[in-house]
DNA sequence: GACCACGGCCAC
DNA sequence: AAACGTGGCCGTGGTC
């Protein structure tokens, strides 16, 4: 479990050649480098397994158990409001926002999180909330579009990107336009583009060319939002809600490239944000008013969690889509997925 | 025992 | 050199 020590085997002792330096300038032992290194050797996969099996067992198997509160039987997170920059709430001592549901080992421990006898775990999650966020503040027509006929957004995306008809779009290039998608999101360059695609950097110049010809609303709204900040030296969400960007006139170009990725992001993560408040106010009150046999339990950035009464289930879940998806009036619909399940991995 | 930096990795 | 945003927690290696 020591980076260093790994470092020693893989590169001093084994002379595996360094494909990356941390900042520090050590040799890199993450992910993608050393599944780079699978390739030609046999011990990076054997790591790469070992890692994922003792991230899974020490930071849930058997921390998650040790908290347990002994009167309630149950775990009980704290919440954080003032933490997060972009106005997310945190969860912390456990962290109930970052339980794995990637893999299928990972699923697993989702699978202990039960509800009583009597009751279901109902999950209810806002639908590409954020992508929809950005159609919203670009008012992109293409974006807008894809929202409004409830077509698959990246498969969209790939079609125009990739000049293939919708219909004949395949993994790899749905694959591609996703990245591409999260990618903008996060104020992503072309380099980054092509680190994650793993393909050449004009490919993926190209490829950003390509989606900002066919949807110059965004690469406007971009343009707009990196400005602003500059100017003001705050971004805002929908609501108001300001991040403050000191770095944004910084003369270290990493610093100031770094507070206009910030910038980028912020006002589509904290929108969503406050959107999510506004729903779990909005359903705290009709609970209290009606008062079903359900609780909400978690929150999860874009997902609310709850237990209910199984008797009761149909009528909360009708509900909570109901002030999910009119917790703001968008120029898209806002889509609320659901899910409910004797455990939470289920609800899913 | 408390705290820290680092490298790494889980989630959205 | 870094290059993709927001978080929290783990083990290691180290200090006080």
């Amino acid at each position: 479990g020591s980076p260093k020590q790994l470092q020693q085997i893989l590169f001093e002792k084994l002379g595996l050649p360094v494909i990356r330096k941390t900042p520090k300038g050590q040799p890199s032992t993450a992910e993608d480098v050393l599944q780079e290194l699978a390739v030609d050797f046999e011990l990076p996969s054997l790591v790469l397994e070992y890692r994922s099996l003792s991230k899974l067992k020490s930071t849930y198997t058997d921390r998650l158990p040790e908290q347990i509160n002994p009167e309630t039987g149950r775990v009980h997170t704290s919440y954080h409001q003032a933490v997060a920059a972009t106005g997310r709430l945190s969860s912390s001592d456990p962290n109930l926002q970052n339980i794995p549901i990637r893999t299928p080992l990972g699923r697993r421990i989702r699978e202990a999180f039960i509800a009583p006898e009597g009751h279901v775990v109902m999950a209810c999650d806002y639908s590409q909330i954020e992508l929809r966020i950005m159609a919203h503040l670009s008012g992109d027509e293409g974006l807008l579009k894809a929202f409004h006929d409830n077509v698959d957004v990246h498969q969209a995306t790939a079609s125009e990107v990739f000049d293939v008809p919708y219909d004949e779009v395949d993994g790899d290039h749905r694959r591609a336009a996703k990245a591409i998608n999260f990618g903008l999101m996060y104020g992503m360059s072309a380099f980054g583009l092509s680190r994650q695609l793993n393909i050449g950097r004009a490919e993926a110049q190209a490829y950003m060319d390509t989606y900002f010809l066919r949807y110059p609303g965004v690469r406007q709204f971009m343009d707009e939002t990196r400005e602003k900040a500059r100017e003001q030296g705050y971004v805002e969400t929908l609501f108001g809600r300001r991040l403050y960007l000191p770095d944004i006139r910084a003369s270290n170009m990493q610093r100031r490239q770094g507070a206009e990725r910030a910038a980028i992001n912020a006002p589509m993560q904290g929108t969503a944000a406050d959107i999510i408040k506004r729903a779990m106010i909005a359903v705290d009150a009709w609970l209290q008013k009606k008062k079903p046999r359900a609780h909400l339990v978690m929150q999860v950035h874009d997902e609310l969690v709850f237990e209910v009464h199984e008797k009761d289930l149909a009528k909360l879940e009708k509900n909570v889509v109901r002030l999910m998806s009119g917790a703001a009036d968008l120029d898209v619909p806002l889509v609320v997925d659901t899910g409910h399940g004797a455990d939470w991995d289920t609800a899913h």
